[in-house]
DNA sequence: GTCTATATTGTGATAGAC
DNA sequence: GTCTATCACAATATAGAC
């Protein structure tokens, strides 16, 4: 039973270039190398998605959207600032932990092609304001510490990503190459960036 | 009176390089686009530097170690941790504002090559146990909060470096691409992640 | 040392058989 | 829809005149 044989190439094809698009960029990707590793030849790359731009482009989509939706409803959500960032941070570490290369990705798109990175998080719903206002009431009906909100969101953001796109200091510069120490270090860090931003608003 | 031309023009091929290499990375630069930066010849540059390679290596460590000797210095300052980070997050951001685009450009060649950019840093003189140790003696001598001194140091970092690879999204999405509201979101940050840093570690 | 012209290679893309 | 063979061009690199 044979079904939708294109169906299965497409998305085989997909992956693949995922993966070596998100490992080596856009000018660094070889269409070959995306083809070896789809375990098909160059020539259907083009039936299916005609360039490497089209390819590209559909990678980038679906890449950054995998992001998005999980911390849309949670930022929305209708909790206290506290439990926010901490199902906020936990949840956000470990998304990017099981793509821990697409930050890096995403950074480097970023520079190629300002606008076309920006277009997209307009159009995907994130909006900052939900965060910065609840903040904001929660100082004013002295929850917390007086502290700027957008500051406060880039220093959380910071803190989640940094790690990842720095791994391989860390792993090769603190922790001489052992992976597993590594990984125990961003699982610890779930918790010690939320005592760490929750220490810092919380009042005295 | 023209004197050593050579040096001139080698030079002037190195600042050119650095230009359109921390810009597009190592695939995304092209020779041609380095020699009118410069405004030479194509061949001038592998007259100079065999190679495209041995052009980036140069620009590499070049780059690279304009961030480093400044720090190391302050790290191993003999003064109280809070002094320490006041100093140590001001010089950082003020040095890569100089140039914002460095950090980028380093995350992605970390991608490129790991092991060369480690071995870069391992032979830098960095050393972040200076940091760690002052951490746990403040900590037993009752001055500061308990903290993980390793995950405070990449949080530091984290604060300091997220702002400039994440420039474009804050420029475009937070302040509708009035770039005069970004620079000064930059200088503010250099309060804002002390007062923060502190107001987390600080004894209450 | 600097240039123009050219060689060489790599890579995205297409043609055409099956 | 899938493959092999090939094209077309772009980009690095070199040769050789001045």
């Amino acid at each position: 039973m044979t079904t939708n044989k294109d169906t299965n190439t497409e998305q085989a094809i997909l992956e693949a270039a995922k993966i070596v698009f998100v490992k080596k960029g856009m000018e660094g990707a070889r269409m070959q190398e995306i083809a070896d590793e789809a375990g098909i030849n160059k020539a259907m790359l083009h039936y299916y998605y005609r360039s490497k731009d089209k390819l590209f482009e559909a990678v980038f989509t679906e890449t950054f959207s995998k992001l998005v939706p999980n911390l849309i409803e949670i930022v929305k959500t209708d909790i206290s600032l506290f439990d926010k960032i901490r199902i906020f941070v936990g949840n956000y570490i470990d998304i990017i932990n099981e793509n821990p290369l697409i930050p890096a990705f995403i950074i480097h798109e970023l520079n190629r092609n300002p606008d076309r990175v920006v277009e997209l998080i307009k159009s995907s719903g994130i909006n900052p304001i939900f965060f910065i206002n609840q903040v904001e009431k929660e100082i004013i009906e002295d929850i917390i510490e007086p502290v700027n909100p957008l500051h406060l969101m880039v220093n959380m953001l910071a803190m989640c990503v940094f790690p990842f796109v720095a791994r391989p200091i860390l792993e090769g510069v603190i922790f001489n190459e052992d992976r597993e120490q590594y990984e125990i270090f961003i699982q610890e860090r779930k918790k010690e960036v939320c005592d760490f931003i929750i220490n810092s608003i919380k009042k005295k």
